[in-house]
RNA sequence: GCGGGAGUAACUCAGCUGGUAGAGUGCCACCUUGCCAAGGUGGAUGUCGAGAGUUCGAAUCUCUUCUCCCGCUCCA
């Protein structure tokens, strides 16, 4: 039974030291959190999770880090200068927030050519908004054409709007100036796309093929809310598979099933996944057709933890030259800026064209969010005790194995147990820790609670010097399994053997 | 940003008709402990989220501010 509340996810996190609050010495910076000691393991582990199985278990995929830092130009042409900034507006009345945009979509024809008169300009949306958020004040102007407050019946008390930046910016160089800034990626795929030509011209990559990436973006969400869901400051896997105009449909629903699939292979249980296919009114700007997959959270609910969606040749057609020799299908802004055609050559006329691009997006942050949710499980013991569980898939946990002597006062058992912490170290399966709380009980107790898969502990018996001299348990440790608290003696000797079965 | 609720030890929380801070769990040391949160002894950690005000005296009352939770709004 997986988690059922964010808090209890919450507390496990803090007080096992997976994930904290972003500068919390100082009351914590909204929307930043940081992982600990084991929350570093576990994303660690997920990430290399999804790495494998894009570039190294396929061949058709190329990794790439690019720079967090980004041209303005790249996210002007992207789109997103113009769509990640909000015009809002707040009634002071009711006390509610629209975006201007939207609030003047819903007014009467009468309304927008009130406002258009005062203003001194053509019934234009865009012209409109652009003009109220230069004019000094704008709520006045709003009131005086008689803007309505959604749902009511009368005219609400506006402020001027004010316009809300989702792109993070920073100033690049020496001198700080309106000009000298560049901004913190919104998402990697950005990264992708202008490193089209460098990957296709150093790989020699034909239709169809994908280049992945990990990475932090960052967006400045309005209200950033239930911890790690939704943060500031994020980490994105994202691939962009590139492939021939009318195959794109058929990869989309191929990438579908391979990424729930991916999902489950980390834990997720399908019943806890939905799909939603995004309605046309609700895409992003670049998309034509989007999947979200859902994932049930506690307290919150089913809420997207990947988006996958058809971009089109938008992308690549909006970051080239010489749009008109590339008919693309989607609409783009002029583009005098760029250097490059971004093409390749279709597979079988070998003509330059724009590829269309599917992209499966997954948040990490969403993904270790969703992976302890479904591990966390409070189990009723049959002598009544509850004991709380990880059961994270062993290649996820970020402890593989705790070796414990059985007495922490005995050094002919505890220097056998520290030298077999370093032998099982050594085999490169993660992290091994060397546990000596010298209670076994509670040392099983904490390894349950943090996921660890197995716990092997040294004890008499092992250093041949057991109560019923049982000379046939020498050189031999007790494993014991997580889920099923189940014990076996198994030979040191056979350790490596068992432990590379057990945590693949 | 608005409305509501909340911030006390690492965690869960008590104390809140103003009188100088506690419990359980956890943590550390030593002893004990021969396999599922055992026991004993000792110990550390709080400017009671922060700042200001009222008062002889504030965790407690007032104001401001920050953070978190719920709702609205936003969510490429």
């Amino acid at each position: 039974m997986p988690a059922e509340t964010m808090d209890e996810l919450v507390s496990l996190c803090k007080r096992r030291g997976f994930i904290f609050p972003g500068s919390e010495v100082y009351g914590g910076l909204q929307g930043t959190y940081d992982y600990g000691p084991l929350g570093v393991e576990l994303k660690n582990n997920l990430k290399a999770a999804w790495w494998r199985s894009m570039i190294y278990e396929r061949d058709d995929i190329e990794g790439l880090d690019s720079s967090i830092l980004t041209h303005k130009l790249v996210l002007r042409h992207s789109g997103h200068e113009a769509t990640f900034t909000d015009p809002l507006v707040d009634s002071r009345e009711s006390k509610k927030r629209y975006r201007l945009d939207h609030l003047l979509k819903d007014q009467t024809p009468a309304v927008l050519e009130m406002l258009a008169a005062r203003l001194e300009i053509d019934n234009n949306l865009s012209a409109m908004v652009a003009a109220l958020l230069a004019h000094e004040d704008a709520g006045s102007v709003l009131k005086a054409a008689r803007v309505l407050e959604p749902g009511e019946n009368k005219v609400g008390d506006w402020t001027s709007p004010r316009l809300f930046n989702m792109m993070f910016k920073t100033t690049v160089g020496p001198v700080v100036n309106d000009e000298n800034y560049a901004y913190l990626r919104p998402e990697t795929a950005q990264g992708i796309f202008v490193n089209f030509k460098n990957v296709v011209d150093s790989t020699a990559r034909k239709l169809p093929f994908g280049i992945a990436q990990i990475g932090k973006s960052f967006r400045n969400e309005i209200t950033p809310r239930n911890f790690i869901f939704r943060v500031r400051e994020f980490e994105q896997m994202e691939l962009e598979f590139f492939c021939t105009p009318g195959t794109d449909e058929a990869w989309h629903d191929t990438w579908l099933e391979a990424r729930i699939a991916w999902w489950q292979s980390v834990g997720l249980s399908r019943e806890r996944i939905q799909v939603l296919d995004v309605p046309r009114e609700d895409l992003s700007h670049y998309s034509k057709r989007t999947y979200d997959l859902m994932y049930h959270y506690p307290s919150i609910g089913f809420e997207e933890i990947e988006g996958i969606a058809n971009r089109t040749d938008f992308d690549l057609g909006s970051h080239s030259k010489n749009q008109d020799s590339l008919n693309l299908t989607a609409r783009v802004e002029p583009n005098t800026d760029s250097t490059e055609k971004l093409t390749i050559a279709h597979p079988e006329t070998q003509k330059p064209i724009v590829p269309f691009v599917i992209e499966p997006s997954a948040g990490v942050d969403r993904g270790v969010l969703a992976v302890l949710t479904e591990a966390f499980t409070k189990q009723t013991l049959e002598n009544g005790e509850t004991r709380i569980v990880l059961k994270l898939r062993p290649h996820l946990a970020p402890i593989k194995v705790a070796v414990i002597p059985l007495a922490k006062n005995r050094e002919e058992i505890t220097s056998v147990a520290r030298a077999l912490k370093q032998r099982i170290q050594a085999l490169g399966l993660g992290r091994i820790l060397y546990e000596d709380t010298g209670n076994i009980g509670k040392a099983y107790r904490r390894h349950d609670e943090i996921g660890t898969p197995y716990c092997i502990t040294v004890d008499f018996d092992t250093i041949g010097q057991g109560k019923d001299g049982a000379v046939s348990l020498t050189d031999t440790v007790t494993v014991r399994e997580r889920d099923s608290m189940a014990q076996q003696r198994v030979k040191i000797s056979d350790l490596e053997g068992f432990l590379r079965e057990k945590l693949r």
